[in-house]
DNA sequence: GATGAATGAGAGTTCATTCAT
DNA sequence: TATGAATGAACTCTCATTCAT
């Protein structure tokens, strides 16, 4: 029986201090570096440390360590969001896919160690989500329109190529820190249309 | 999912007695099962349990919970290994990488929910891999002088679609089963040569 | 339930501002109200947010939590205080201490929540202590003058009605409100000489 | 999404091994004398600590730090139970209720200490409840009969006198340690009828 | 003087592994 | 040999208290 901690729902949200934000910062940026370096069994206590703070301090700024997690998941897929609408934006419709699954590969690259950890089903709850899979169709639309992607081609197949350039990246970054991009261009070809 | 019956590989060592055998056994298939049913989390007193056994016993017969998941892997790398032995014996050479290909499909979509736990960069140091280059390398070869993949595409590039093939099936089968399969025809489109 | 509204009772201290005493018994009220409704489990940070400061200020009034318990315990005493100053002070001298007895009651049910945590052994250092203990006697005295208690009844022995007293109310408030009561005529009845 | 640990439930509760039990009965034995020397706030690597043992082998005996309460609660209880059902085939059936009372205020006073962490209403659900309850309102019964009790004393009146005397018990014996055999006394002398 | 972010020791609990039975 | 009880380091998380703003 936790005596409400919560504002009233309707808070202002009012920014942090500025010390608070630069330990928001520097515990997010340390659970990055962890994840990247040792994998998701990181505890709590280490990235506190590596951050600079102790583990309350973490505990002020996220509920619980799923939560710091959480806002790892957000700022990647902020980032990845990000690509998506600058691709859109673009000139070339039809390059737009390509170009941003190039991208997405390129940031995921970035956060090499932390995605697995990131991408599983029950987190995909944000509210992101639904804006993402709107603007990759309106892309998709563009493409198949441009004749540079198979008709046939869906939404959820380009979530199949995300999942997997994902996975590869994770995989195979350490040993091999090309062999992604060269997945990703098979990948691709095999959404071109057959010009026979 | 045939659990190996045979002794264990390293077989110069006496053979197991007939119990100890079962029990080594009923411990792999339970760890199979609740990795399957419970993900990655799984403890290895749930799977002594599951076998019937005391936990001193898994440990009698692993020396780890980390030789544990090894076995494992190892049982699932053999139906592989058995799989790309079946497609080179074949008679249509020219089709065998990509048969091999669906095959080792259905066989990773029958382990779900252990694959991510067994596939990491550390384990794959087992003996057998070299054999399976070997053979992947022959199949593509012969795919290749068939015409029936790109000439650039190298073995490489094949460690990299099975390795997307193991995470988009790993992600999506229990929401989408069948989406793993399409993913796998992108693919295998992209490794085809452009009739152009 | 009135909160002291004068200085601290150490008083050759100087005065606090006005702002500081209203943060005093802006903390006190919301720790008597707080430990009412959920027991002795709640937090300093609790306290200090009903009461609209930061939990910095709850130290500058009080050095630990248990000062700020301490403080509480003495208002609660004071009001007992003061119930037996009017009891000793009315005109019927062999009813004051059941008067007394049944006022504390009275009192302490008006705090139930909070009793037990303020009611340790070593909290009973207060000097208001040695005044109480004189009232007490005084009343005894009178009443088994009065031949209203018997005769063997001692000082000790009020003590211990008063704790019995105490307890009995924080243990069954919340189920059955008025058995403290009957639980305190019984112990009357068992004061009273026995007429035959 | 823990894997179930219970045996069906129709196990036929099998008996510890003998070195486990030893931990249980050592573990208990540290947990009275903890609770009684330093006070409800005792942790549990403490109370593991004077038994000899780890933490997890306290964990296996008790899931959780209430469980180990409770096993406290049930076995002072069934001391109080014992004490109650003798009283009740003693040869003077007037007698029992006194009797019954003062041998459960020596239980408690040999158990001081952790009395007050142990009766909180919501313990107060074991299955033995009802069988002490029933054997009280005997014992009133028959204590009335015999005229050696108040007509209009109740069974809530008796769990209100042994409400009060665990209080007292709990509050006093470190100091005094006589003081609540008189408070008892005089209680008894309140339930007793009025000769006049 | 007031604020609330930061602190960090310590809480209850888990689990891969060992060892007495 | 098989058992499962014991181990204890490590985990996530809390909260009375301090201190920079």
């Amino acid at each position: 029986m936790p005596i409400s901690e919560q504002a009233p729902p309707d808070a202002p949200e009012r920014p942090l201090r500025r010390d608070a934000a630069q330990n928001r910062e520097r515990l997010l940026r340390a659970a990055f570096d962890l994840f990247a370096e040792h994998g998701a069994e990181v505890g709590v206590n280490d990235i506190a440390r590596r951050a600079g703070v102790g583990p309350g301090t973490l505990y002020r700024r996220f509920p619980t360590k799923e939560a710091l997690i959480d806002a790892l998941y957000e700022i990647v897929f902020d980032e990845l969001l990000e690509t998506v609408r600058q691709a859109l934006a673009s000139d070339e419709p039809g390059e737009a896919l390509e170009l941003c699954l190039r991208r997405n590969g390129e940031i995921m690259a970035s956060h090499r160690g932390c995605l697995a950890r990131l991408w599983t089903a029950q987190r995909a709850t944000s509210d992101r989500v639904p804006q993402w899979w709107a603007m990759v169709e309106q892309m998709l639309d563009r493409a198949q329109s441009a004749g540079r992607v198979r008709a046939d081609v869906t939404v959820q197949d380009v979530r199949g190529c995300l999942m997997s350039l994902r996975c590869i990246i994770e995989e195979t970054i350490m040993d091999s820190p090309e062999l992604w991009r060269r997945h990703l261009e098979l990948l691709l070809a095999g959404l071109r249309p057959n010009p026979a």
